[in-house]
RNA sequence: GGCGCGGUAGCUCAGUUGGUUAGAGCGAACGACUCAUAAUCGUUAGGUCGCGGGUUCGAGUCCCGCCCACGCCA
């Protein structure tokens, strides 16, 4: 029994998410808090959106609604999709609450007193018609290089010249279309991760088992060229946490904000504060100060690959250079990219299967299988619908849905629906439940070390082992000689179904609990002594047939849905 | 252009610190079974481990060079 605090890289508020970022980050974060919590571990399982910056404030004047508004809408509408993902969250908070506000100007000033924050003057594009200054992207003109009139601030798109805001000819604001802009000079604050460079590769080093895939990126970073460069943490909008030194206000700063990627890690922690406000939890300090009990908590982040540098670099200069007893992160998990059919999942171009639309073709069990089995692990991954029906048909409908089909429908058309009583184990269940027990085993391994596709192909492993156990005992056959024998091993099967709904429901969690439901088991603990737990359904124990668990996805299914996904979101 | 991750059976992928005939699932062929969601189980086929060098008694596994794909950055 142990402590872990387990946090997925938290979603931007602007707009549904597609399959590729569920499966980078709040999916594998869930099934390790739901392993983790069947263990019988105590489980602090956080997310949240990231709210602040100019993408949120474009969007929601796109939508033609207050910033705060749009933002609180979109919460829910991601809330109520994590919920359908069966994302099993103890707090979705956001980052645009009081408690990270206050959290986020409490760190910049224990920042700034150690010395880690400079002021630093820059000229930016202002815009008086938007009455705001405009990052480099959402200025447009013509490019001075080759003509092309709709060269961005920063590249030309048709001639990929390097540009500069100042460059374009007859520049105009992306929000506005305003060409009534001007050089302004703008002070910002910024963190000077510099320094704080041999003090970050020596932890680095210290992390003992992280993936190439995240060390190699934080050492990149650490490294590369010049080294580790500061970075502006300010910027000159209205929307997001107010430059404040802890409670006191700072001079030259009035009007700006905290720049988005400071204040959306810190959000992890303020997460857990409002996890106590809304009253779901107590202590949230014993979670995250080592000085007040953090200290036996292991800590485990999910993220993207994108997200990296934040997490090894950003966030632990904030932590470590706030110079108090804050908890660091033990271990990152980090996943590549999922393609979708040839090309890559795009948000922009609506390409690709949203959240909400994959839920309303089919449940969640199903996503959540197919995603976790193919996770981008080691490298890029790739969606297609055939892989998809194949998958599903062949895993869960065949091996796994169809096995507690043919055990229950056999036991009611010849014993009743209850548990049969007679007869006693043989050499063929010792091999099965000896090999069912090195399976889980391993199950169990690949669970703790967060191989998520071993993980799954062991279970699978699990679920074949029965299939292989009723084909060579064949109680189909064994009743006509001996009704005893037929019985036990129709008892062993029913208590297998059980078992299986307890080792899947990290995968499958709805499956699972309809499949619990219908064996009106009462026990879900997890099989410690797998023998033992297969006793647990007794003789005359009543049970259900279970509806169909898994359906089989169509020819015709899938050929509509490959059609009616393969251009842009409708 | 620099950097990063990869390139292993038709497809999706495993291959620990170099060691006997390179593995799994799907797909294919054949067979068994008939309880079940035309499901299941078994057997077989199939790979010069991207290419070329090198180190070694021995390399998919280490070194060098090259090619290809993807991504990040400038």
């Amino acid at each position: 029994m142990a402590r872990h605090l387990i946090t997925s890289a938290i979603p931007y508020i602007n707009g549904v998410k597609h399959l590729g970022n569920l499966v980078g980050s709040q999916l594998p974060a869930d099934l390790y808090a739901r392993y983790l919590r069947a263990r019988g571990h105590e489980v602090l399982f956080l997310c949240a959106t990231d709210e602040h910056g100019t993408p949120a404030e474009l969007a929601a004047a796109k939508a033609g609604k207050p910033v705060a508004e749009y933002c609180a809408e979109m919460w829910q509408v991601q809330s109520d999709l994590a919920e359908g993902f069966r994302l099993s969250f103890d707090h979705f908070g956001r980052s645009s609450s009081p408690q990270n506000h206050t959290l986020t100007q409490h760190f910049a000033a224990r920042l700034d007193a150690a010395g880690l924050i400079r002021e630093v003057s820059e000229t930016q594009m202002y815009s008086h018609a938007d009455g705001r200054f405009l990052p480099d992207r959402y200025i447009e003109g013509t490019c001075p290089n080759c003509g092309f009139d709709s060269a961005r601030g920063d590249q030309c798109d048709n001639c990929t010249k390097q540009l500069d805001p100042v460059d374009l000819i007859n520049p105009r604001s992306t929000i506005s279309g305003s060409t009534d802009l001007e050089m302004r000079e703008t002070k910002h604050l910024y963190l000077r991760q510099s320094v704080m460079k041999e003090r970050l590769e020596e932890w680095i080093d210290t992390r003992q088992g992280w993936p190439v895939l995240t060390t190699s990126i934080a050492k990149k970073w650490l490294n590369d060229g010049d080294g580790l460069q500061d970075r502006g943490i300010t910027r000159d909008l209205d929307w997001g946490v107010p430059v404040m030194k802890g409670d006191q206000p700072w001079p030259g700063m009035e009007g700006k904000v905290f720049y988005v990627w400071f204040d959306a890690p810190i959000e992890y922690i303020a997460c857990a504060q409002e996890w106590v406000d809304a009253g779901k939890g107590q202590d949230w300090e014993r979670w995250w100060r080592t000085d007040k009990g953090a200290d036996d908590v292991r800590y485990t982040q999910f993220m993207g690959k994108d997200n990296v540098p934040f997490h090894t670099l950003s966030f632990p200069v904030t932590i470590l250079g706030s110079a108090e007893p804050w908890k660091l992160v033990d271990y990152i998990k980090s996943f590549n990219y999922l393609n979708y059919d040839g090309g890559q999942f795009s948000t922009s171009r609506g390409r690709g299967v949203f959240m909400d639309q994959a839920l309303e073709i089919l449940p969640a069990d199903y996503w959540r299988w197919w995603l976790l089995s193919h996770v981008p692990e080691t490298s890029d991954s790739e969606f297609t619908w055939e892989n998809f029906q194949t998958s599903v048909n062949k895993d869960l409908a065949d091996v796994l849905g169809n096995f507690a089909s043919r055990v229950t429908k056999f036991c009611r058309s010849k014993f009743g629906t209850s548990v049969p009583e007679a007869g006693a184990q043989g050499p063929d269940e010792a091999r099965l439940i000896a090999d069912l027990t090195a399976k889980v085993r391993e199950y169990e391994t690949h669970m703790e070390a967060i191989e998520i596709r071993k993980a799954a192909t062991a279970l699978r492993a699990a679920w074949v082992l029965g299939n292989e156990y009723l084909q060579e005992v064949a109680p189909w056959s064994t009743i006509k000689t001996d009704e005893a024998k037929a019985q036990m091993q129709i008892r062993l099967a029913l208590n297998l179904v059980r078992l299986y709904a307890v080792i899947s429901a990290p995968f499958i969690p709805d499956a699972s609990s309809d499949l619990l439901k219908a064996m009106r088991a009462e026990d879900a603990a997890w099989p410690e002594d797998v023998a033992q737990a297969l006793t647990a359904l007794p003789a005359g124990h009543a049970f259900d047939v279970p509806e169909v668990t898994f359906r089989k996805i169509t020819d015709a299914e899938r050929e509509d849905w490959q059609g009616r996904f393969a251009g842009q979101r409708g």
